[in-house]
DNA sequence: AACCGTTCCAACCGCATGTGG
DNA sequence: GCCACATGCGGTTGGAACGGT
């Protein structure tokens, strides 16, 4: 006995959508909005459609504001940055892509951007078509190189998370971004950092911060490393852990340390 | 022109998660 | 806490379009 369907199968037209159809389901959602029961409004827009359908239909072709294929550069290296970090998750991923859907990234990658990258894997190619203007530069991955020498920051600088993929953050915050040759010294990180990591040997088992089986240090402001703990441990990712978690009590200023190989991003 | 293989994308499926009673 | 239902999500599929032979 498998799962029951969400609707009745035998009453639902199935397949591609008619541009009636589109008319129709557009027409009733732009006098009604979406007004939270999808499984209700087939049947109040007279439409012979699944609400799941319904729903997948508006969400990614109807909705205002989609863009439809011709990915660019800075688009393509966004998506692996966050592959890289995430996997699969393509929801969270769109929503770095103003205009773009879960459906429409996980199409690309799948059909087209996957094989790129690996066509430029064959070719050892480090980098992958690194768009110089891109707040963002994606790194290929290639096996890591041997630790480096414990050596000081080699570079400071200010920015605004505005300046960050669209998304990172919902709100506009002063942070400063140091770049560090090896991982900072633990004790003297500054109080307000909020997730810091390394991916080399954990120098530190220690409740506050976080736990050395994952080869990854993390801490931050409020206690909770928790939400890093899947992470796999590397700077880009715990770059983007700070920059997703915007339900996070964030302190005004951020210092956030990151490395990547020895290689900034 | 016909056939065949490949690519691309819309749509479906089913599981996971959220929510309200 | 449990249950039922709605919604969200990621994997997969089907078929149209396209290109090569």
């Amino acid at each position: 006995m498998g799962r029951a369907p969400c609707c009745d199968q035998t009453s639902v037209k199935r397949g591609p959508w008619s541009p009636e159809e589109d008319a129709t389901l557009r027409s009733y959602l732009e006098r009604h909005g979406i007004s939270g029961n999808w499984i209700a409004l087939p049947q109040k827009a007279g439409l012979k459609r699944c609400g799941k359908s319904c729903r997948l239909r508006w969400l990614n072709y109807l909705r205002p504001n989609i863009k439809h294929g011709g990915f660019t550069q800075e688009e393509d290296n966004i998506i692996f940055s966050l592959y890289k970090s995430i996997g699969s998750r393509w929801s969270i991923i769109a929503s770095q892509l103003h205009g773009r859907t879960d459906n429409d990234v996980k199409n690309y990658w799948n059909s087209k951007l996957k094989k790129k990258i690996l066509t430029a894997g064959e070719t050892n190619t480090r980098h992958f078509a690194p768009d110089p203007t891109a707040d963002f530069h994606f790194v290929s991955p290639s096996p890591p190189p041997p630790p480096q020498p414990q050596v000081p920051t080699i570079k400071s600088e200010a920015f605004l998370s505005s300046s960050l993929p669209p998304g990172c953050f919902d709100f506009n915050i002063p942070c400063i971004l140091h770049s560090y040759q090896t991982p900072p010294i633990l004790q003297q990180l500054p109080a307000d950092v909020v997730a810091i990591g390394y991916n080399t040997p954990p120098v530190a088992e220690d409740a506050s911060v976080g736990s050395a089986a994952s080869s990854s240090v993390t801490t931050d402001n409020t206690g909770d490393a928790s939400f890093l703990s899947e992470l796999e441990s590397s700077w880009t990712d715990l770059l983007l852990a700070s920059f997703s978690e915007g339900g996070h009590q964030l302190p005004a200023a951020q210092e956030i340390g990151f490395l990547t190989n020895g290689e900034m991003i």
